[in-house]
DNA sequence: ACTATCCCCTGACGGC
DNA sequence: TGCCGTCAGGGGATAG
């Protein structure tokens, strides 16, 4: 599922491909029975990208005269550029096609339909997903950090999987964060030490920094705008290793739910 | 403010 | 082989 590392991958895969395009038209494919997500994509004609970002999971393209155009893949969703080659571009899964001038493509895949995609008009007020966000996971400081997890009496897993206290963090880079730290994710955020914060915080960092090195993770559709795989997926600590050795201690680790989330942990290494 | 539960969706997988 | 139930999960909605 593309979190915060694998969407920074695709931004920097696309910046430098369709920075400047225009927007010549879109074609959809399909999109679910009564989403209104793509009604407005018949404006984006012979609109310029001018910058790709990211805010959390949420891909943001500004275009010219103020417009947004806001991707979020889901658990499924793809962003792929393509050039105009001749090859079969779209598959069963194909939601959009983008029509950029040079006769590039961006396709938006998505098999299970959990992305969404929407143009926001000129002086659109940031509102809806990308108002509700919290900080990015990236961007936030330390102090901030632990301000506002400290506040919560939640689960840790439950804080760091909220997108509205921190963006960017889901199942997988919750895990291996809280792995990293060695916090069990069923401690109420309230409880961490200071010391536990300042761990959980450097932890979080290293992991999704070291996740993006590796092109993110690829557990089963994440891909890259060229289409190639990221290989962070080999580099999990708990992920998806229920039942197998701690890396680290050798104890098995155990699998359970928090916040309805498969949830990996060793619970030598995490309390 | 927070939890629990359901829903959306489709492919993989296990049981029979 | 094939049918059927279950599971996976980001995020929204709703009830408690």
């Amino acid at each position: 599922m593309p979190e915060l590392p694998e969407v920074q991958n695709i931004i920097e895969d696309l910046r430098p491909k369709i920075s400047g395009k225009i927007i010549k038209g879109a074609q959809i494919l399909s999109c679910r029975p009564g989403g209104n997500e793509y009604r407005l994509l018949d404006l984006v004609g012979n609109h310029v990208i001018r910058t790709v970002s990211r805010k959390g999971k949420c891909i943001i393209f500004e275009l010219s005269e103020g417009y947004k155009l806001l991707f979020h893949l889901g658990m499924t969703g793809q962003l792929l550029f393509r050039k105009d080659d001749g090859r079969g571009e779209t598959d069963s899964h194909t939601r959009v096609v983008f029509f950029l001038d040079g006769n590039d493509h961006l396709v938006f895949n998505d098999m299970r339909r959990f992305g969404w995609i929407e143009l926001q008009p000129r002086e659109t007020k940031t509102s809806g997903y990308v108002g509700r966000l919290g900080a990015d996971a990236l961007t936030i400081d330390s102090e901030a950090f632990k301000r506002t997890v400290h506040l919560r009496k939640r689960t840790i897993k439950g804080v760091l999987l909220d997108q509205s206290v921190i963006s960017g963090i889901g199942n997988i880079y919750a895990d291996e964060s809280l792995f990293e730290a060695g916090i069990h994710p069923l401690r109420r955020a309230d409880t961490l030490t200071e010391t536990e914060l300042n761990a959980l915080y450097q932890a979080i960092r290293t992991v999704l920094k070291k996740a993006i090195s590796y092109g993110g993770s690829t557990v089963k559709d994440y891909k890259l705008p060229d289409g190639s795989s990221g290989s962070f997926q080999n580099q999990h600590k708990v992920y998806q290793r229920a039942g197998k050795a701690c890396l680290r201690c050798g104890a098995k680790i155990i699998r359970l739910k928090v916040s309805g989330r498969g949830t990996c942990v060793c619970l030598k290494c995490q309390d």
